[in-house]
DNA sequence: ACGTTAATTAACCGATCGGTTTCGCAGGCA
DNA sequence: TGCCTGCGAAACCGATCGGTTAATTAACGT
């Protein structure tokens, strides 16, 4: 659990991957189900669940032959905690830092 | 403008980049200066530099033979928002999901 | 028992990645 | 003028990516 935030970042990094946690945001979803809105083979899917897995984004249960997939909210909170950090340069200290860096372009 | 998630999140999705947003954040560096913790050649820094700028994370003005450089927070918020649309499942309907998903979890 | 369905695996492909080394070039300095 | 410095560009390399097709396995329905 180390670093984890490099295959949580590549995961989100491809938008099929990304519209496929959207979905999976509406609730749990099979890996055909994951794959029907995109124009891509089941064994591509395959490998996405796989990447979103990988990341630990993505849980899945085995019932019989359905590979059930269900959202893992804390990589997601990880990643978004990373982000949160750099919180402060769209708020309050954006047009500070703006009109220290670049004084002509703060108005 | 229009999907840049794509490379803001493969942007972040290497720790040599992250380290550097990092650093940016600490105020502006040349690529000298962003490369120098890194055990990487000059030009695979100004690679890095490269990709960040392609997302849009990373604004440079060339000052003599100077490249400096310093965080442009847009992208970030963007990427931020994105992970916070999944805030719910962190927050209070976690337990709700879980519960649902595999009731026998849910203590 | 048989065919269908859900999914993984393996092999393969071209493209991209992250790094290197080398070269080139413009800016600053003596 | 001539040299060092800061940086980008190009060529190259092995590794990984995202996709395919084909084969395989296991579970379901009849």
């Amino acid at each position: 659990m180390v670093e984890q935030l490099d295959t949580v970042f590549h995961a989100l990094a491809d938008p099929t991957r990304r519209a496929m946690v959207r979905t999976l945001a509406a609730g749990e979803r099979t890996v055909t189900e994951l794959a029907s809105p995109h124009p891509i083979s089941l064994a591509a899917a395959s490998k996405h669940v796989k990447v979103l897995e990988r990341a630990g984004i993505v849980r899945r249960t085995v019932l019989g032959r359905r590979h059930v997939c269900r959202l893992e909210p804390r990589p997601l909170a990880a990643a978004s905690d990373h982000l949160r950090f750099y919180e402060r340069f769209w708020n309050d200290r954006l047009d500070a830092l703006e009109a220290f860096v670049d004084p002509e372009e703060s108005r």
